[in-house]
DNA sequence: GCCGTTTTCGGCCCGACTGTTTTCAGTCG
């Protein structure tokens, strides 16, 4: 859905400008909100527009309403326009430098005419910068270093990348003298599918600690360099490019510190204004009675010296507040909150709840394992079934099958199902799905499989009506069982197919056709807001590795953070079905 | 700009760290 998409980057650019102009805080926040609502909106802003319900989402008042009814009609809004034209373009990219901020930037803008990160570059060598009041040599320097770190790195890393540092990083902590416990939070928690940085937590008895801790966390083999040092707090950059913040906080308030560090920080932001109108106060040391804190000495970096209504645990604080847990992935501020207060939210799907994996390759195309080398892996996961799915004919580089190659494997397949025991075999194909819909194989072929996967693998590029009537041909083929990583999309390398996506989830419900959330990094696909709105239209969902090899199997874990973070449980989910219920549900569209 | 079992006006989460500062502003998460 471009147009969302649009509208939420228009309003992030607002924001931006706003903030550079120094309007009231609240207002960029205010835009900022609306941006992100948009993003995460699963169906599409045209619609929301025509039937006036655009009107009812919390967070978009009247002038936001104008701004995207402006837009969604001509393509333009003048308020930005207008906005736009107030503030040097090239001052706005200058946020994202480490250290510069909207007052730093308007002040260089106003001071020395610089409005863009090359003169800033310059005005630094040339040493323009001397003199301006509230920047000093450090200030100076830091822009400077600012500056060549964004050069350098790309800004977000997508989670495969980032959990491995985040790993290797933990693993050293917890090795660490004086450390009770060390954990991931922040979006990496949450299972954001890119992170802007990893956040660590480490709990020690004794806060006194914290100091060496920081300071031997700052020297770990694989940190280039530290931005910040203190008692309770360390950042530093990896060699990768990758931040990484430390939190060092006693094991008494690791709960509320956990609780602060996993943010989002509009969840946060939700629940500390929930502990205020109950006359608390909501902090990283813990959940208060808001006047008490209010009269208590507190010193920096050092637990408040009064006793905490709760922080031990996330689920204590959540608790104290009313609140049933809420799980990470729910932390976003998209509704969590008031469900949580009525004891309503949605049971997520987990790993337990699996049943088997219906997409996966061995050595009969582009695999590395055998038939009974995969099976053997899937009963190890404890699977009841698993699909193999080999490639198309079409699919040359990957080795794929003819239709006699194919048939022989189907046999092979049946005949290794007959042997084994604790599991079962469906004999399949992923099927390529043409630049026109067309299939790869015949139908009287695809009849001869008890599991039917459809993907697009090239020509990513069309447009929005040809790869859209191009999926939705693939989605009507009575034999297609599930559509395979729907857009192609890769994190950080392509966008994938633009596709139609209210048209797609109705043909997949009606039609009884899955649609996948392949776990493989970096194609999570669908992607959250997508397997959302899938599952709010009825449509079946189906969670697969795309395994190469039997190691591949077991890399399911991005593929369920997708699917929790889309608020997804396992009914939802093909394979979390018993085996009997997939027969079903595939024979239910043949003939 | 947004919102309302504290409010249609007046609030809007909270603390750590850094740098340039004699008591605080800016940035970050």
């Amino acid at each position: 859905m471009p147009l969302n998409r649009d509208l939420a980057a228009l309003f992030h650019h607002m924001a931006d400008l706003m903030d550079i102009k120094g309007e009231n805080t609240f207002k960029v926040l205010a835009f900022r909100k609306v941006g992100r609502i948009l993003e995460d909106l699963t169906h599409d802003l045209k619609e929301s527009v025509e039937n006036g319900t655009i009107a009812q989402v919390h967070g978009i008042g009247q002038s936001s309403q104008r701004i995207i009814e402006e837009f969604v009609r001509s393509g333009r809004s003048t308020d930005f326009e207008e906005l736009r034209a107030s503030v040097p373009a090239g001052l706005v990219p200058l946020l994202q430098v480490e250290g510069l901020g909207p007052k730093t930037i308007a002040l260089l803008w106003k001071e020395r005419g610089i409005t863009s990160a090359e003169e800033l570059a310059k005005a630094i060598d040339s040493g323009a910068l001397k003199g301006i009041k509230g920047i000093g040599d450090k200030k100076i320097a830091a822009m400077k270093q600012g500056l060549e770190v964004r050069a350098k790195s790309a800004g977000r890393v997508g989670i495969g990348q980032a959990l491995p540092v985040a790993a290797l990083l933990l693993e050293q902590l917890r090795a660490l003298p004086n450390v009770e416990r060390a954990e991931i939070a922040g979006s990496l928690r949450r299972r954001r599918e890119t992170i802007g940085d990893v956040d660590l937590l480490a709990s020690v008895r004794d806060a006194a600690h914290g100091a060496a801790i920081a300071e031997a966390f700052a020297k770990f083999p694989g940190v280039d360099r530290a931005i910040t040092v203190g008692p309770v707090k360390a950042s530093v950059v990896t060699e990768s490019g990758v931040q990484v913040d430390l939190r060092i906080l006693p094991v008494e308030h690791f709960g509320a510190a956990l609780l602060y560090f996993t943010g989002s920080k509009d969840h946060n932001v939700k629940i500390r204004g929930l502990a205020q109108k109950h006359g608390m106060t909501l902090n990283e040391w813990g959940l208060y009675d808001l006047e008490a804190y209010e009269k208590a000495e507190k010193k920096t970096a050092q637990a408040p010296p009064i006793k905490a209504l709760a922080s031990r645990t996330e689920a204590d604080v959540y608790a104290k507040l009313g609140m049933a847990y809420v799980e990470p992935e729910l932390r976003e501020d998209r509704g969590e909150v008031d469900l949580a207060l009525k004891a309503a939210l949605p049971a997520l799907i987990a790993r337990a709840d699996l049943r088997g994996d219906l997409h996966t390759h061995t050595t009969a195309s582009d695999g590395t394992a055998s038939i009974e080398a995969m099976a053997a892996a899937a009963i190890a996961l404890g699977y009841e079934y698993l699909a193999i799915t080999d490639h198309s004919k079409s699919q040359v580089i990957a080795n794929g099958l003819s239709p006699e190659r194919l048939l022989k494997h189907v046999a092979a397949i049946r005949k290794a199902n007959d042997k084994l025991k604790g599991i079962t075999l469906l004999a399949g194909a992923e099927v390529d799905i043409l630049a026109d819909g067309e299939l790869d194989y015949d139908d009287a072929i695809l009849a001869e499989l008890d599991f039917v996967v459809a993907s697009p693998h090239f020509a990513l590029k069309q447009e929005a009506e040809k790869a859209t009537a191009r999926i939705l041909r693939a989605i009507d083929n009575r034999y297609v069982n599930l559509i395979g990583h729907p857009t192609g999309r890769l994190i950080g390398g392509r966008e994938g197919l633009p596709l139609d996506f209210p048209r797609i989830f109705k043909a997949a419900a009606e039609s009884g056709t899955a649609l996948e959330i392949n776990a493989g990094y970096p194609r999570l696909d669908l992607n959250e807001v997508h397997a959302r709105g899938a599952i709010d239209a009825g449509v079946t969902l189906c969670i697969d590795t795309d395994a190469h090899s039997t190691d591949g199997l077991s890399e399911i874990d991005f593929g369920l953070g997708v699917a929790r973070r889309a608020w997804v449980g396992p009914k939802h989910v093909l394979n979390c079905w018993p085996l009997q219920r997939v027969r079903e549900f595939a024979a239910k569209k043949r003939p």
